[in-house]
This record gives C-alpha cells, sequence and structure tokens, in this order.
DNA sequence: GTCTATAATTTGATAGAC
DNA sequence: GTCTATCAAATTATAGAC
C-alpha cells in the first residue's frame, strides 16, 4: 500500500488520469448516441472512436450499461439544467409558458438524448419525485393551483407526448406547435374569455 | 400457368393454406412481441414457436420487417376497434371521457403492443390524418371546439403521454388516474366551476 | 414446401501476453 | 495499462439437398 505522501501524490495523479479517460469515454459515447441513436452504441465504436481496444473500457467502466446509466443521468441533468433559467421567471404566467417551450425545444434539440432519458433507459425513481414535476408543480402553485398534483403531472405528459409523438409520428403535428401549446395551456393559465389570438367574430 | 378450371380451383386452396400459414406466423410473432418485447422478437423464435425452421418463413414473409409491419398494422387496429364503441356514445363529454379512458386502458393492458405500434416502429403516415385525432376531434365538436384541430392533437398527446410514461418511468404517475385524467379533461369537458369532486372548502 | 447447413455479421466480455 | 486474440452468442438471410 502506498500511503507515503508521494503515495498519495501519484494516487491523485492516477485518478485524474482515470477521470480524464472517463470522460473521453463518456465523450465518445455520446457523439455516437447522438449522431446514430441509441441503438448504434457499442463497446467497438466507442473504442476505435478514442483510439483504443474495446477491452480497455473495462478498465474504465465495468461493462456497458455503466455507460448508458452515465449518459443517462448526464442528459437529464442536461434537461434540468436547460429549464433552470426560465424557472426564475417572476410572472407565473410567462414562467410556464417558457418552461413548456423549453421543455419541448429540449426534445426537438436532442431528440436522441431525449429518447435515451425517457424512453430507452429505465426511468430511475427519484427519492422525492420528479424534479421535472416540482418545477412545474412550483410554477402552477404560482398559477393558484397549490398542490395540485395531478396537474403538474398531466401537464408533464402532455409535454412528453407531443415531443415524442414529434420524434416518432412523422405526420405530428399537423397544427404548429404554437397552437398546439396553446391548447395544452389555455385552460391552465386561466380562464374562461381570456384566450388569446382569438378570431374575430366577423 | 394453370388457367383451367382445375387449376384456379388449386390455386384457391392454395392460397388459403398460404394465408393460414401467415396467420400462424403472426400469432407466434404477436404472442412473443406480448410476452417479451419487440426487442425479443427473432425471425429463430418465430420458427421454433410454430415448428418450422427459420428459413420456412421467408416462403412467407419477405423479411423481419414485413412481419413487423403487419403486427403494427394490427395493432393500431385493435386500438381503433377498442376506441370504436365509445366513439357512439351520444353524451357529449361522456363520450370524450369515454374514449380517454379507454385509450389508456389500452395502453396499460397492451403495454407491449402500444409499446410496438408507438415506440418501436415508424410512424405510418395516414393519408386524411390520424384515425386517432379524428375520434376525438368529433367529439370536441360536439363539446362546442369544432374543428379544433390544435386541441385534438394535445389532447391526442396527453394521453400518449400519460400511457408512455406509465410504460416507462416506475415512479409514474403519483396522483391516482383519475385524478390525472380529470385534470386533462377538466378544462376541455368546460367549465370554470363545474369541476368534478370538488373538496368542501371546509 | 421444408429442412440442413452455412455464410456473413455483430455483439459483450475475458484471458493472457507484453 | 493496453493490446491481441478469442470465446460464446446472437442475428438475418440464402443455397441447395430432398
Amino acid at each position: 500500500m502506498s500511503h507515503t505522501h508521494e503515495g498519495r501524490a501519484r494516487d491523485a495523479g492516477r485518478h485524474a488520469l482515470r477521470q480524464a479517460l472517463r470522460g473521453r469515454i463518456l465523450d465518445a459515447a455520446r457523439r455516437i448516441v447522438t449522431r446514430d441513436g441509441f441503438e448504434a452504441l457499442s463497446m467497438r465504436k466507442i473504442a476505435h472512436a478514442i483510439g483504443y481496444s474495446p477491452a480497455a473500457l473495462y478498465l474504465y467502466f465495468e461493462n456497458r450499461d455503466e455507460i448508458t446509466r452515465a449518459l443517462g443521468e448526464e442528459g437529464y441533468a442536461q434537461l434540468l439544467a436547460e429549464l433552470e433559467p426560465y424557472g426564475q421567471i417572476a410572472d407565473p404566467a410567462a414562467r410556464l409558458r417558457a418552461l413548456a417551450q423549453a421543455y419541448i425545444a429540449f426534445g426537438q434539440l436532442h431528440p436522441q438524448a431525449y429518447r435515451l432519458v425517457f424512453i430507452d433507459l429505465p426511468g430511475t425513481a427519484a427519492p422525492d419525485g420528479e424534479p421535472v414535476v416540482r418545477t412545474f408543480s412550483s410554477a402552477l402553485a404560482a398559477l393558484g393551483h397549490p398542490d395540485d398534483a395531478p396537474l403538474a403531472e398531466a401537464l408533464w405528459a402532455t409535454l412528453h407526448g407531443i415531443v415524442t409523438l414529434t420524434l416518432t409520428r412523422s405526420a405530428f403535428p399537423q397544427a404548429p406547435l404554437d397552437r398546439l401549446l396553446e391548447a395544452a395551456l389555455g385552460p391552465v393559465l386561466g380562464l374562461s374569455g381570456a384566450t388569446p389570438r382569438r378570431r374575430p367574430t366577423k
């Protein structure tokens, strides 16, 4: 055991190198998934992408699953990070609208990442509830729907449905996205007569 | 060429036998997908299940894709058939509610079929719009939302989101399903004060 | 029509040399 | 640490005998 001062320093160096290589492996894996989808990911392709042999990967990751799990957590964190700034908007209606738009935009911009996190990988059960739902919950509370968990989950389902249908059904949606969002959020945002952009009755 | 009377009769017989075997192949394939999921489907397993060699399947189907395509169309038709009776309900609100419940129930009862149709297989672009959307559209029209295509698509997205999140995220939903549905449909069904099952203000 | 045999790939993972 | 070589399994699909 190398528990001298020099030993510790050496260990720290090795650790940093190890982390660096783990990072390169994940980078390569992410590129493959982003470009060709989750199905196309294989240990061989990752190894080839970083100029190593397939066997070398097993020095840094237990197996393939550990790599995909890391990618999934990364993607989920990225989504939350993307939403975060919009969660700061003061006006509740504007906040909810912006969050919903950002959620859908993430799905459109990173379709493979979205698939990976919400379709391909088993849902990592969060301890204190899905963070996405909590984000929407607080916006809903500010809108006069305090602690309306069902509404928050329904809203999430709607956004998730819009993203996934867009990803998998070429003919969806027929209507423009902002009309869809309006239809989905309109009722929540309020208000009988306050529907924006109503056609004049002629 | 056997274009005699007897020849035609023989052809008809062969055709019937051929169709019967196609049916047995699809039955076996459906059982495999239903039990183990789309990923588990292989030509070998189908062949083994019906007591034939893998090569024999290629006499009845061009390739694996033709089989999965058939399964997909079948599953979609099954969903529509399941919805159909509820589409006949006279009262518009009851009709919409029943359709939504039936849609979700289908997803819960046939999770692998639902995955196959709406996740695993590329969406078969229907010529005159998604039949599911048309079903909801007509119910919405009867509810005072005539030709509100965005609303119908948003509703479909919500139901699709509920089904797929239930399928893929073990912790979804937290709220009971009927509360979710209420939250999703409440605004569409009407009505400011008409929310059913409201808690007494104490 | 059906089967046997097999080609051509691809995969995850490991043993052992260096 | 890294690589070469390889195992053990799968897969779709086809050629050719019967």
